[in-house]
DNA sequence: GATGAATGAGTTTTCATTCAT
DNA sequence: GATGAATGAAAACTCATTCAT
């Protein structure tokens, strides 16, 4: 039956990848981006350099997937909320919470991933893109508060790049400090200036 | 008089380091970040590469220069502006629109700078540093402005970081679109969102 | 009956190898010498690259292999020719013409063959033994025009190794101009030359 | 005087050129063309593998210099004497016995060279130019003899070609076999041959 | 102090060969 | 016998840093 070889064939191949992943993950968290060496990468995954090219075309071509796997779930949690039928308050909400949670529980990779997104070279592209897709989508949710009357006529994507950055600087900030914040103070904090602002009245 | 020697001497050597500092910035403009060879920065600053190591001990030692003396400009204005005897509000509205002038003058330094500003390596701290500094500068406007009750009293430093990250968000898309913004809608944008929040009511 | 089974497997092995004869032409036409990869080969041939070892010690057996199966049937048209009972001015017509016609049918392989024949490695021991059998045989042919007084007294090996030289230079050069020359002008004008020579009287 | 500056430099520049050449045909002996490594070559040369790129681009520009230091005087001995006085007869004599002596003399370098003159890669096109080159006063020289009507109307291009060719196989077999041939024999064969032909009467 | 040639460790990528299944 | 993933030894090239002049 070769469904049945093919199938193990493409289960075998994803779980190399996978652990490439790890490892290249791994050397991430230890050495940073420009540390993170085909070698060392290599050598975390438990598997000879010559392997990784068996399945990665290039260096680029694995730091590009290492990126899409890690931002991935986030694009689609973004997705998944958009298309709820919460109040857009709501969804401002849960949106930043949920980064806050999935970049938590990620910390360590994060940690490179984010601090590297818009450096030059590969991953600036794969980064691009995705930053591009969620703002999107947050400014989707914003031009809808907009046309309900919900939010006031405000460019709503000059704001969904302001509030996605705005949420990066925050867990950049926490992640800097080195000590964990309280989710609930941190996203409640975000939430609240850009629903009602700073001013008290 | 010894002394006057020592002072040319200074002298001449700050004008070198200046000199250097525009060849880099020229050279991080074409170039980019990893296109920064010492070569390169020889070759633009007009001296012999030799002559780079008798400024600065090492790459690393000159690319932090490059960032301070970048960066200092706007780290002064911000003093400033908390130093003056406006409004909290209107010290926000000062600082945004005093960053997105300053930045787009220098369009071309920022674009790399910026986006380089949180990559592993020699920048890494010399970014945290002054990040920190501004930080420290506009917590203590939100904090002036939440212990006057003109604001809501939200933890401060979070909201500081936010608004920074914010704007460098606003700013980076700008660059990543390429075209120029109206410097009015966007800090306009900016301040009326977080002084004022989305929320129409 | 074991020598009946023997028979199969020689067969069986017999087809293996010229089916990775084929494979390994069409990817020297393709890529050249040095494009010519196991992976290439063995795709090309529709076997698994481990295969090819189970029929080849090496690469190298293998070239030499595709070296000795081309050149083949050159060597024993002029071996037919030298044994012929032609005049010797009409074998060397003939063996002349026989290369002309061989060579330009297998364009493809020759292009590569040819031009790397002198190369060092594998190939090269191939290439001087094949090419030693050829001159032996054209210099036989010359000898016996010596003996017989139809050609002059000149060293029978040098003027066959000229010869040889000179058709395969004049192949190369229009494998190199790329346009197809007709067979008669260019084997005719090789032939005039070494019969009679350029000087008019 | 910075004039006498840039001409010590140049001066300097070349001699290393000129050191790194003596390395390289050093290798080229020793290991042949695919064992040419950088590696080899700067031990050869006695200086580090990085300075080989501080004279040269590639080590292609740096075989192509090779390959040109190499042949330059026979393509310069071959245009005095197409542009000397004597008869085409006497022209083609002295080319050929140019060649003989020039190549034996630089047997080692010759024997690489010459032998992978026509290898796929950088060498190849530095090598078909200056066949070419070689090709063209060749023609010329016999060219000039069909019109004085010493030489037979046949093709001068094809004689060109098939006369280097020839020359070519019979120094390519003189260095196979090891043993040195007497540069009488050998030259007085090529050019009986060429000008009078095999034939007797 | 200025110079710039020399250095060599470090990086990515390729590919013949092996061997467990 | 067939398979093809794993291997790891090379190889070309870069560039921060040093140091003799």
């Amino acid at each position: 039956m070769p469904n049945l070889m093919a199938r193990r064939k493409t289960l075998v191949d994803s779980m190399m990848r996978d652990a490439i992943y790890q490892g290249a993950v791994a050397v991430l968290a230890e050495h940073g981006l420009s540390g993170a060496t085909m070698d060392r990468v290599a050598a975390a995954a438990g598997v000879a350099k010559g392997s990784l090219y068996n399945y990665f075309r290039s260096k680029d071509e694995l730091l590009t997937f290492v990126h899409e796997k890690t931002i991935q779930p986030l694009i689609e949690a973004n997705e998944a909320i958009a298309a709820s039928d919460h109040s857009v308050a709501e969804k401002i909400e849960a949106m930043t919470r949920g980064w806050y949670r999935y970049v938590c529980e990620h910390r360590a990779t994060f940690q490179i991933l984010v601090a590297n997104m818009n450096v030059e070279g590969v991953l600036r592209e794969a980064s691009i893109r995705s930053q591009k897709a969620s703002i999107d989508v947050i400014a989707g949710i914003i031009q809808q508060g907009v046309e309900s009357g919900e939010f006031r006529p405000l460019n709503a994507k000059y704001v969904a790049e302001t509030l996605l950055a705005a949420a990066k600087g925050g867990l950049e900030a926490e992640f800097l400090e080195g000590s964990q914040r309280s989710e609930d103070e941190t996203t409640e904090t975000l939430v609240a200036v850009f629903l009602h602002g700073l001013c008290a009245n």
